[in-house]
RNA sequence: GACCCCGUAGUUCAACGGAUAGAAUUGGAGUUUCCUAAACUUUAGAUGCAGGUUCGAUUCCUGCCGGGGUCACCA
């Protein structure tokens, strides 16, 4: 496919050498889109360029204009302003290129180019549940998984949960001795719910031993570590390490509970992973990898028989690698995840980890260890850091039940999706399944677009009563968009009108144009949006394309033209918007309805 | 204390070093005998401060101010 900003680089350099004998590099030529307040829709920006023409920058925008007219068929027109050459397409260009578009169905995306990468995301503790920080986190990575294989790499989605430690005993105990059995079934609580209230429950307990004890005259410190409750955590996290029966069992029933509220809420999130790994799993491989590390002299043993790396070269601390008692720390578990991830997927070029960005210094220092340990991929390997999703309330803290319940906020999402539904009485065909889903692809709709439109490294706000709206640059004023696109092919093929596009029309509204130059952007987007790991681009990008459309809807009668190879063109034109919008929804793990 | 990230309309977000800093929302004024008004048109409103580099700085550099984070034998 004609691809105009190359042909006209190409173009510029040729100019160049025709008038002023320059033979210039490639990255001098600046090929931006012009502002929409002139005609033209590429631009020339010919400031770094007059001293090669030995003119000033607009006689060198003149002198290049005129060539390109007279000697290129794409080029139609162009103008002035100050640095800035505006070029006019021919019509004919942009007809042809429609025409390809319509007929390419991948269109924008690369074909596989036998790349591979590992995607991580998720990764959530096992007695919390998930909230609307693990919301920004599934989408993003989620999204990135999409974007990177719609830029043509083999994509690995996976996450590492977080079964074993100390956290996970604090649940234990506290359901062994406050629990009188209670279970999901007869709590009639997601699982995932009812572990995390007794982590819960166990914090409030543990936090009244200590209490009582710095009343009886213990320091703050002493009693954190004297209460009765800690002390049987630590037990039983002995006792799971001894993989001793009962408590092994207890270990396994309560994940069970977990990972089935788990799996309830990603469905319901839309996301998904090819493989789950288990720290519990890769745990005993970070061990050997650090006792390796010591016997070559990479890290060394303390006298209390602890193991630290020394980064200071790298102008980092010494790390612990090992406790002193030769359990592991996050640091070894993630060690052993990240050797075992490359011997399950010995191909795979970069992994891709999608975590906060308070846990920045964890990834660079765990890159450097690796590589320390010789392991020649860890130079591709990839922290994809996001910012914090605060509340007007302040920050959001589990204990202090300030966080915003993942299944919660999507329930709300769904409400809200129906009533605003309700009120606008547009949908009256639908079943009742039929309206659910629609709730389901609008509310999700607003939540994913809200979430990844903000730039991942940024903090950034939640409001729960004012920020999720459905109207102006929002998941639904999108999906909108798509809904009366899908109306107006409904009705072309009620009428017997094919979309196609033919390349003797005269002319092209510029609405139209508008819109056609968003499209052809469309590869460019996604292949900036990969390679800047920045779903936030493909989002504001669908929502410019939806509002050039929207203009064109109200201001172009379509079913009122007569000339039937124009009404075609319309038809044809609009099939190409709603797809890309479809393509770029679906980059971002959203779906788009066809009525709403 | 050291290091990292972020400061843009009242609010929430945009802007490969490029033109008069874009949107949305809020407030004001309009648009429906016509394809879905969850829309469209119009109006009002912003780059924390001080230097520097550049033809050109919201963007790069330095300092300051403000917000957040990290520097655990927690994960």
């Amino acid at each position: 496919m004609l691809n105009l900003t190359e042909e006209l680089k190409a173009l510029s350099l040729q100019a160049f050498k025709a008038l002023f004998d320059q033979d210039l590099d490639e990255n001098l030529i600046q090929i931006q889109p012009t502002r929409k307040e002139f005609e033209g829709s590429h631009t020339l920006v010919c400031f770094p360029l007059s001293r090669f023409s030995k003119l000033n920058p607009e006689q060198t925008a003149g002198a290049v204009g005129v060539y390109m007219q007279e000697n290129s068929e794409l080029v139609s027109g162009y103008n002035v302003v100050k640095g800035f050459l505006n070029i006019v397409i021919a019509d004919k260009v942009w007809l042809k290129i429609a025409s390809d578009i319509l007929n390419t169905p991948n269109y924008g995306f690369k074909v596989a180019t036998g790349r591979e990468v590992m995607v991580e995301y998720s990764s959530p503790n096992t007695n919390k549940p998930l909230h609307l920080g693990h919301l920004r986190n599934n989408f993003l990575g989620y999204s990135v998984a999409q974007i990177l294989k719609a830029n043509g790499n083999k994509v690995h989605k996976v996450q590492i949960i977080n079964d074993r430690g100390i956290h996970i005993c604090k649940s234990m105990v506290a359901w062994q001795k406050f629990g009188e059995g209670e279970t999901p079934e007869s709590a009639n609580m997601k699982g995932d719910k009812l572990v995390g209230k007794y982590y819960v429950i166990f914090d409030q307990k543990y936090k009244a031993q200590i209490a009582g004890l710095v009343e009886a005259g213990k320091t703050q410190e002493e009693a954190e570590k004297e209460a009765p409750l800690i002390k049987e955590a630590q037990e039983m996290l002995l006792k799971w390490e001894q993989k001793e029966p009962e408590t092994y069992a207890l270990w396994e029933m309560m994940n069970e509970w977990v990972y089935k509220g788990f799996e309830n809420t990603y469905k319901t999130m839309g996301v998904d992973f090819d493989k789950l790994y288990y720290e519990s799993q890769t745990f005993s491989l970070g061990k050997e990898e650090v006792l390796r590390a010591v016997e070559e002299g990479l890290a060394y043993k303390k006298e209390d028989g602890s193991v630290w790396i020394d980064l200071t070269e790298e102008g980092l601390d010494e790390k612990l690698l090992l406790r002193k008692d030769g359990t592991s720390v996050y640091m070894t578990q993630d060690i052993g995840t990240a050797i075992l991830r490359y011997r399950d997927f010995p191909k795979i070029e970069q992994q891709i980890y999608t975590v906060g960005n308070e846990q920045e210094y964890h990834f660079k220092v765990l890159f450097i260890i690796l590589a320390k340990l010789g392991y020649e991929w860890a130079k591709n390997c990839y922290h994809l850091s996001y910012g914090m999703v605060d509340l007007p309330t302040g920050k959001m803290k589990s204990r202090e039940g300030t966080v915003v319940d993942a299944d919660d906020l999507m329930e709300d999402m769904f409400a809200t999706a129906k009533s605003r539904t309700d009120e606008l009485g547009k949908i009256d065909g639908f079943n009742a399944e039929e309206a659910e889903e629609l709730y389901r692809q609008l509310g999700l709709g607003a939540l994913k677009y809200y979430l990844l439109k903000v730039d991942p490294v940024k903090r950034m706000m939640f409001n729960p009563e004012e920020s999720i709206d459905f109207q102006g640059n929002t998941g639904p004023f999108i999906q909108y968009v798509h809904a009366r696109i899908c109306a107006i092919l409904r009705k072309a093929e009620q009428i017997g009108v094919k979309p196609s596009v033919s390349e003797n029309l005269n002319s092209l509204e510029p609405t139209e144009n508008n819109v056609l130059q968003l499209i052809i952007d469309f590869p460019n987007k996604i292949d900036e949006a990969a390679n800047g790991y920045a779903p936030s681009i493909i989002a504001n990008y669908v929502y410019e394309v939806a509002k050039a459309y929207n203009k064109f809807y109200s201001e172009v009668s379509i079913f009122n033209e007569s000339d039937q190879e124009a009404l075609a063109f319309r038809i044809g034109f609009s099939k190409i918007v709603a797809e890309t919008i479809e393509k770029s929804m679906n980059l971002l793990g959203a779906d788009v309805p066809e009525k709403m």
